[in-house]
DNA sequence: AGTACACGTGAACACACGTTCATATGTGGC
DNA sequence: GCCACATATGAACGTGTGTTCACGTGTACT
């Protein structure tokens, strides 16, 4: 039997899966999911994750150069936002994907 | 200001990046892929991939763990597919983002 | 200019991860 | 029982990755 997967272009798999690596440290994905709603600068992210502010910028290099997060200077401070809004969309969907499982496990505990 | 993302239970961060880590690898995503539509088993996914079984069948381990493949036997062949049709709307709706942002590139080329 | 603040970068470390090879488990047919 | 096939598992290896610490860059203000 065929299988569908190789039919799929291998930059875009690989790109993808890029996308995801960049989602799958638990750091980086509440720096990505604090600029979700709005510009917020690394001061803020460094404070309100309770992670140092150097941690912070090296992910965000990160996040830059994968184009899922934007920059703008704003007087001596950076903020950063989630660019595309099709990212966003997905990861409120995937936000509350976890957030059902959770609730049914917590219905049915034990299975 | 506060950082919105704080607000998100860690455990829910958490496993959110632990679904975006199996998905972070190319070959485990390519997998996760190929049982998109239908069950497959495991040495048509080997063959279609062109990896080893027993890679393969590492992967699969993992992404049974993390509940995003389910198993079901038939004879001596192990069938595997994609359990969450959350999941599955996520992934082909990425695919086509990935696929679109391509296009894009083809089309205005050094931007 | 010089100082204080916000952010970025480099090196170094410990640890996790993907892959391979060899071997085990399990299933169906003789 | 035995054999062939399909899948699973374990150990070992090289490589990648997140974090920390020290230092560099850049921007505003006096």
């Amino acid at each position: 039997m065929a299988v569908r997967g190789a039919r799929i272009p291998e930059d875009q798999v690989v790109e993808l899966a890029e996308m995801f690596q960049m989602m799958s440290d638990p750091t980086r994905l509440r720096i990505i999911l604090a600029c979700l709603d709005a510009p917020v600068s690394v001061g803020d992210m460094a404070d309100g994750l309770g992670i140092s502010a150097s941690l912070v910028s090296h992910h965000l290099r990160l996040l830059r150069a994968a184009r899922l997060l934007q920059a703008e200077r704003r007087g001596r401070q950076v903020f950063y936002v989630v660019g595309d809004s099709h990212i966003r969309s997905m990861l409120t969907d995937m936000l509350d994907h976890v957030a059902e499982g959770e609730a049914e496990a917590e219905q049915a505990p034990g299975a």
